[in-house]
DNA sequence: AGTTGAAATTTACACTGGAAACATAAGAGG
DNA sequence: CCTCTTATGTTTCCAGTGTAAATTTCAACT
């Protein structure tokens, strides 16, 4: 146990939250542990809680960050290119590619029982990710000449479609022979 | 610690598989217990070893388990339509049902590092409902006209938008002002 | 200088999964 | 009927987990 030479560490709450997502992704989600988090920043086992309660408000804190960085990536991807279509097809593959590269944070994220659901900045954070695929399923206008009878018909259709594809490419439950060369922009439905 | 009268226990495989299927929806994935499981039986915590080996193993069964029923469900529910349409859309409301009924064991089934991945039965149950998925992708036919260089876009692209709906779902992922009387069968694109 | 309160530690506890040694009983083959 | 083998459960123990409570440290404010 490296004793600091400060009793306290300071910005523990950033430090704390770097390092659970590092050792998330390292160890996968059911292998974390906060013993394992504070031995390698070097603090007691329960140092965390004046900063996040508990394991539930870490995960929270986690949580909320992924989507924030999650909406982030889909931006970034999107926002050099310069046409619509080139735009639409940058976020959807940012969102993939966010998945891909932080597989087991992804999987928290959609996870049911393991952090508060309705915490306000949580919120907030999940409804940024829900306008830009929004934004991106009103301009496919997939229901064009269809009933759309009911608001946000095409933003779950669109939602479903890439989380279900990102999960499940993280999962490996595709067969290789089915997914050769194959990219989310690919099996979005015609627009014609 | 109620005593049993003999020793043994009998099938304890299957019991055990039961109660803790039913214990998984009770308490959550983040708070199933191998002790929990065993004290309802009324049998040693230790027990368990000689037929799952280890706590993967026994997610191996539960989810092996899983993609079986799933499938059957999908299967029952197409069973007695009388034309093709009703059995697709039978058999994804089938889908989505089951992940409703049983969304702890749907979100273990979609976990990453619980189980293993390449069990040969759990592979056979999992192709079986890819099958199933593959049949109705095939009749949707969704990119008729388009180039379908790889084999299985259509089934990716099929399955992607159904496991993502249940998932959504079942994680409350949707605001209910989009939700609004809507079905797996309504965010179908349009296959004109 | 003295006080207050946030931040970190120490200690204790109930719980977890798993390894190892042991106990029990069913069944096979003589 | 008797032994031997083997599968099935139990007991015991251990390292590891999250969390609650009491205590220590130290920075900031009066």
């Amino acid at each position: 146990m490296n004793r600091r030479q400060n009793y306290h560490y300071g910005n523990l709450q950033a430090t704390f939250l770097d390092k659970a997502c590092k050792i998330l992704e390292q160890d996968g989600l059911s292998n974390i542990s906060i013993r394992k988090i504070s031995e390698t920043i070097g603090v007691s086992h329960t140092a965390f809680k004046n900063h996040f309660n508990n394991m539930t408000g870490l995960y929270t804190a986690m949580v909320t960050r992924g989507y924030a960085d999650l909406a982030k990536m889909m931006k970034s991807k999107a926002t050099d290119k310069s046409n619509r279509n080139d735009r639409r097809s940058a976020a959807l593959l940012g969102y993939v590619e966010f998945a891909s590269t932080y597989p087991a944070l992804y999987e928290l994220m959609f996870s049911r029982d393991r952090f508060a659901n309705n915490d306000p900045s949580l919120m907030k954070e999940v409804g940024g990710c829900f306008e830009i695929l929004s934004d991106v399923a009103r301009e496919l206008n997939w229901y064009k000449g269809l009933p759309d009878e009911v608001n946000g018909k095409s933003q779950v259709a669109l939602w479903s479609l890439v989380h279900g594809y990102a999960q499940l490419v993280t999962a490996k439950r595709f067969k290789k022979e089915n997914m050769k060369g194959l990219s989310i922009t690919d099996i979005l439905p015609r627009t014609d």
